[in-house]
RNA sequence: GCGGGCGUGGCGAAAUCGGUAGACGCACGAGACUUAAAAUCUCGAGUCCCUCAAGGACGUGCCGGUUCGAGCCCGGCCGCCCGCACCA
């Protein structure tokens, strides 16, 4: 018997593949499209196990969907601008461009080794030029209308790199690179208007019915709609007022302080003549900016010594502290604190011995003698000490507290989102140069469109700290288009995230002068399938949203929302191994010894860790390339989508590999083994006339169930239970003995349940397919061949198993006719001999009859 | 702190409509084949009681509730994970 050999196998079908084209995007319009995209990746130099995943994942649906008949578009590009290629540029002395081309060379070569069915006619590489020469031309358009402005926004800023810091690049208050003390710095910086469709992106959340609420609920909280008021409080002695914001304008009459951020610029007008201030401002600054570390950190204030006066009560004066829990990003950068009934507020108060005063009391609770120690009460309730208000439940007193307030110009109902502009400038090399040019007399001066692409130079160094091409002797310096005087380029680059923001539009058009060819356009998008990291649910697929809706704005689409479906995979994770000295192992550094795992370096005892992601600096990480090697693409497919669900967290083990291993000779065996016993079911492809015997009915049933179980699991994304399904048929078949089904008609069905098994696992292992496919002596590519049919009138049994239960506890199984009327159920339930005796005599109550599922005698 | 999710055998899991808990796989045990091993094939298996069988009790993180019936619904706990604005 021979064995199949995975090495040869795969390359030859691969190259079958590109010699027909199997896989480009047809060009006819009239058939239904499919658009299924994986998020593209980053070229970090190879590709991993979650690469693995997700692209085995979109190859799975777009293989399935061409075999139901749709025009599939699966598409592969490169989101190739980003931080580590300046990273790698600084540390090894490669140019990003080179570093970034020849990643995408290996990695292009690592995917196409895996046998995706991608288009690969349109691959794009966002750091070419031929690529963000468009987003530049978009951003001109997107200023022309007004959807991008420019501001001066704070910013983490590293001293010694000269380079601005992502939060999580921050640690400790230092710089991860150079440790130096981080600065916040206000910065000059393009922003897109985002929140022009604050609104708008929150309430179409509501028609993205096929992504999981997860994301949704996600982006709902980063929009973060709230509904409340403007207050304005005089401040004693001054002549301007402090605009505060908040949701609870029914608790005024509990107001015990009033807060404003260390950010904001009343704060820095008194720092300046108070250094005690000035360092605790310094203080907040260095602790972080990130809403969890705000707060979970304690609350802190500095009193100002300046007093703000209630809009209600003439003469009520609160004290004004600097506090570092308020953000300068939301809303005013302003609040007043109601201790009693906002826990912050609360810890607030508490720490600086300021009165809690209860203005909500909960409706089971006396007035009188209610108090708050440690825990605010946030909850509905009724009004009281709050004069005018009192009586009032919450929602009320909003609404009578925002109409006191505007009959008084003390303030005004408002709403406020979380969300906030999006800031896309980079003091970076490696991303889209930003077309515009600073005139000393004319301002800011787009870049004339028929100048762009504005192209990175090419010729620049890393060796000083600082953006590139700020140090560039030349590239900086032209000449005003408006006035033609000397002026300087914007050295900024565009947030990486601008090219993800469209790159699927692109993949429309992938070579059009346009950005995107908008009949293509119109007959691809939206995306039908996207599938990606939980890690986007917010920013990638947020800016995409509205980066769509801004294209749409200037005419580029016609749709709204361009990802119809979202599936978001789980991590790929592995157990990590340390060492005696506590370092870090690789899987393949370890071997067995007896019943303990060894170091193969020095046999020294090894600590098996949790499993975690798969990280490089963990250590746990299984190469692809290895497994595909050693395995094949088929078995690295095959147990990548056999054991956890999809959208869980799955745990890549030596041992699972080996099992998926074993199942593809095991397939192999059972095809080359019947062919070998049956020679006459090589080409067969119809079944006769006439009537099956019992056995090859019984063996069609499973088949044609099979065939219905997979193709609903596949639609719903549990690859893992198709898996199993496949593995249940495939024990069905081996089940049948040599010698039964050997007639024409019997053999005929033999030859349809190698044909649906051979399809059924194509879409996971298709080179396997295809190799047993021309085993069975079938003509053409499993590739461009239709999914099996289902004979609907062999998925439903004629009997049902049916569990009889007395009292909820299960007596007795009874296999009757489906449907089978329910007084002669109960009959034949109460007959059985296992029921008869755990009634014990007893007359049953009532009997529960549940068709073809249950029957429970109640006693 | 706020928001969200998860918790089922030794392990990954299934049961997604409130109706036989543990399909399928991994690991394990016994046997067959073999000089032997690997590979392969067959059988077994939630835990406990019972010599075996028949049968029974218990069992889906914990405590309670609703129901003829709860892994699934409700309330309260415990534990773990994820997100919270310049990594991509």
């Amino acid at each position: 018997m021979s064995r199949y050999n995975f090495q040869e196998t795969e390359k030859k079908w691969q190259a079958a593949w590109t010699a027909k084209d199997c896989f480009a995007a047809g060009t006819d319009k009239s058939k239904p499209k499919y658009y299924v995209l994986e998020m593209f990746p980053y070229p970090s130099g190879r590709i991993h196990m979650g690469h693995v995943r997700n692209y085995t994942m979109g190859d799975v649906v777009a293989r399935y969907k061409r075999a139901r008949g749709f025009n599939v578009l699966h598409p592969m590009g490169w989101d190739a601008f980003g931080l580590p290629a300046e990273n790698a540029a600084i540390s090894q002395g490669v140019h990003p461009a080179k570093w970034t081309f020849e990643n995408i060379a290996t990695m292009r070569d690592q995917l196409k080794g895996m046998g995706l069915s991608l288009d690969w006619s349109r691959e794009i590489a966002t750091c070419h030029p031929e690529y963000y020469r468009h987003e530049q031309r978009m951003f001109l358009e997107f200023l022309e209308r007004g959807l991008v402005y420019r501001k001066e926004s704070w910013v983490n800023w590293d001293p010694v790199d000269q380079t601005v810091l992502a939060n999580e690049q921050v640690i400790d208050g230092r710089g991860w690179r150079s440790g130096a003390l981080v600065e916040k710095r206000k910065l000059a910086q393009w922003f897109f208007k985002i929140t022009d469709y604050s609104d708008e992106l929150l309430t179409a959340l509501d028609s993205l019915d096929r992504w999981p609420a997860k994301v949704r609920i996600m982006q709902e909280n980063w929009i973060g709609k709230s509904q409340g008021a403007r207050v304005f409080f005089s401040l004693a002695g001054r002549s301007d007022k402090l605009e505060v914001f908040t949701t609870r304008p029914d608790t005024l009459f509990g107001a015990a302080f009033c807060g404003i951020s260390p950010n904001h610029p009343l704060a820095a007008e008194l720092a300046a003549k108070d250094p005690a201030l000035a360092e605790f401002i310094a203080e907040c600054n260095r602790m972080g900016t990130s809403e969890a570390t705000l707060e979970a950190a304690e609350k802190k204030g500095y009193d100002t010594g300046l007093k703000a006066m209630h809009p209600f009560v003439d003469g009520w004066e609160l004290p004004l502290y600097v506090a570092n829990f308020v953000l300068m990003d939301y809303g005013t950068g302003a609040i007043f604190g109601c201790p009693a009934h906002d826990q912050r507020d609360l810890d607030f108060a508490n720490k600086y011995k300021l009165p809690v005063k209860p203005v909500v009391c909960p409706r089971d609770q006396d007035a009188a003698t209610f108090k708050i120690t440690d825990t605010a009460f946030t909850d509905d309730g009724v009004i009281v000490n709050s004069d005018f208000l009192n009586g009032l439940d919450v929602p009320g007193a909003k609404a009578a507290a925002v109409k006191r307030l505007e009959e008084l110009g003390a303030g005004q109902g408002t709403t406020v989102y979380r969300l906030r502009d999006w800031g896309v400038s980079r003091q970076r090399y490696w991303g889209c140069p930003i077309p515009v040019i600073h005139c000393a007399a004319c301002g800011i001066v787009p870049v004339p469109k028929s100048d762009l692409p504005v192209k990175l130079p090419e010729d620049v160094t890393f060796d000083k700290p600082g953006n590139p091409l700020e140090h560039h002797p030349t590239w900086k310096h032209v000449d005003c288009p408006a006035c033609g005087k000397p002026a300087r380029r914007e050295t900024d680059t565009f947030d990486t995230f601008i090219e993800s923001s469209w790159y699927f539009g692109r993949f429309c058009s992938p070579r059009s002068d346009a950005p995107v060819d908008r009949s293509e356009v119109d007959y691809w998008l939206p995306v039908d399938q996207y599938i990606g990291g939980i890690e986007h649910a917010v920013l990638h697929l947020l800016y995409s949203r509205f980066f769509n809706r801004a294209m749409k704005a200037v005419g580029y689409v016609g749709i709204d929302e361009p990802f119809a479906g979202l599936f978001t995979q789980g991590m790929v994770c592995h157990e990590t191994y340390k060492d005696a000295a506590g370092n870090w192992l690789l899987p393949q550094d370890l071997k067995k010894d007896g019943s303990k795992l060894v170091s193969v370096k020095d046999g020294g005892a090894v600590t098996v860790g949790r499993s975690e992601k798969m990280s490089k600096s963990k250590k746990n990480v299984v190469d692809p390339s290895y497994i595909i090697e050693t395995y094949g693409a088929d078995t690295a497919r095959w147990f990548i989508i056999s054991d956890s669900p999809p959208e869980r967290d799955m745990e890549w083990t030596e041992a699972g590999v080996e099992g998926a291993w074993r199942f593809t000779q095991r397939i192999w065996r059972l095809v080359d083994g019947w062919m070998t016993a049956h020679p006459g079911l090589a080409g067969l492809s119809s079944l006769p006339g006439g009537n099956v015997p019992a056995d090859a009915l019984a063996l069609r049933r499973t088949v044609h169930k099979t065939v219905a179980g997979v193709t609903d699991d596949i639609e719903k994304f549990r690859f893992n239970r198709a898996v199993a399904r496949i593995y249940e048929l495939a024990n069905a078949l081996s089940d049948v003995k040599d010698a039964a089904l050997t007639d024409a008609r019997g053999l005929a069905v033999r030859a349809e349940a190698l044909r649906v098994l051979v399809l059924l696992i194509s879409p996971a292992m298709p080179h396997l397919a295809e190799e047993l496919w021309a085993r069975l002596g079938q003509s053409g590519l499993v590739a461009e061949t239709a999914w099996p049919e289902i004979d609907p009138a062999l998925v439903k049994d004629e009997s049902v198993t049916v569990a009889v239960q007395v009292n909820g506890k299960l007596r007795a199984t009874l296999e009757l006719p489906r449907d089978l009327d329910k007084a002669e159920a109960e009959r034949r339930a109460l007959g059985d001999a296992n029921v008869r005796r755990a009634l014990d005599g007893k007359a049953p109550k009532k009997v529960v009859v549940v068709p073809n599922r249950v029957i429970n005698v109640v006693i």
